[in-house]
DNA sequence: AGCTATTCATAAGA
DNA sequence: TTCTTATGAATAGCT
């Protein structure tokens, strides 16, 4: 319908379907929403990527769609006694639920690269680009989630270092109460001792925050752990 | 779309209304149907009028593209208790495997990317790793197809080339003995033209074959090649 | 992702 | 309903 006319059967290249694939539907989900609003109708449209990821629309609900399809497909077939029907539904649903796990269990073993011995370049393909695609979004995920959690952690330290602020300063208030209170224990030595004991402390909160949390340190420190695959097990829980 | 743009809201005039009806639904089906062949996805497209009836499309079953949706959107809503889902599980084989099958599209959706907003470090990480292995494990048995794939080719090139050899051999035979047998036909100038008609010959023979032979399949095997960094081995030297 | 040249779908009229 | 036709939409091939 553009540049040129093409032929309806499948697009060989991968790249140039997807695209077609991306376009068509929201061409298709348009012109169903259309249909729906114009003539007043209901409208269910599900579609499976060949990758199968699942795409819908609905004008309402789709499960009240689908429902009231089965109502009527269910009356097509018809003239067996109402409990051999349930049976046979039965079975078949004990059947199909089986075949689908089954199915279910072979996707998930190729992805994990077990069972692909026997399958052609195009399907090794197909697996591959699942895996990269979910990979990325995988990585960029967990990124995000450890952006947050250092984020989380340098709030912490935050509010360690103000605490610990704060009792530095109620042990100084009482250091001062109990000089005036003590009688001729105060020594210089030990206030000597006690600043330098104050100074070590501080140095040291403020270089353990600055490395958990320095933005800076964000892209350096994410990624080793990546690789690594460090667990990261939070520190000041 | 037509003689006048019209706005996107529910046509008054019934009868209006109903040509519409049927003018937009076999156009959507028919792009329903384009979409399903030209991208290789399942489509199912269930339409009810307003007066409440139904039509419907699906490119595969019906049912089991239904099927398969429902189990994609049953996933979302989880938490049962466990003690229920126990029970569940010893006494009623159908609910057990429709749950062995939700947790498998959930396993399948979470490799694929999907549904990993909740999951902690741990948890994307180990979906990494399985990503990682099963991918270099694709991408592993690939290369290995698409160099037996090539060997294949060139093995193939090979003998036809030695019949394309043995063919013009026969030929040239087969002129020479005419030659031979005719009389006195043979002059100077019929040698020449003869000369140039076997020349044409032989090169068709060669195009032809190779046009046969592979030159498309090889276009096709060489693009992923050379995106792998595979070693190209000339095919027809 | 955007941009056109084309082809397609279709609103209105017959 | 169906056909025709002028026009607005969709989209294939590129960038």
């Amino acid at each position: 319908m553009a540049r040129e006319k093409i032929k309806i059967r499948k697009i060989d290249n991968a790249t140039a379907r997807q695209v077609t694939f991306s376009k068509r539907r929201k061409g298709l989900f348009k012109k169903a929403q259309e249909l729906a609003i114009l003539c007043d109708a209901e409208v269910g449209l599900i579609i499976f990527s060949s990758t199968g990821k699942p795409f819908q629309f609905s004008s309402s609900s789709m499960k009240e769609i689908i429902e009231k399809h089965s109502l009527h497909s269910k009356n097509i077939p018809r003239g067996d006694q109402p409990s051999l029907v349930l049976q046979l539904d039965n079975s078949d649903d004990g059947a199909r639920l089986n075949k689908q796990a089954a199915e279910l269990t072979i996707q998930l073993r190729n992805l994990r690269g077990e069972d692909i011995e026997n399958l052609d370049i195009e399907q090794l393909q197909k697996i591959e680009s699942t895996l990269e695609s979910g990979l990325s979004r995988v990585l960029e995920k967990k990124e995000q989630k450890i952006v947050e959690q250092i984020n989380d952690l340098q709030q912490k330290g935050m509010k360690l270092i103000e605490e610990n602020a704060r009792l530095r300063n109620q042990i100084s208030k009482l250091h001062v109460d109990t000089t005036w209170e003590s009688v001729a224990r105060t020594t210089d030595q030990d206030n000597t001792e006690n600043a330098v004991i104050e100074d070590g402390q501080s140095s040291e909160c403020v270089s353990n925050i600055s490395h958990l949390g320095g933005s800076q340190d964000l892209n350096e420190s994410a990624d080793p752990c990546l690789k690594l695959g460090l667990p990261f097990s939070s520190i000041w829980k």
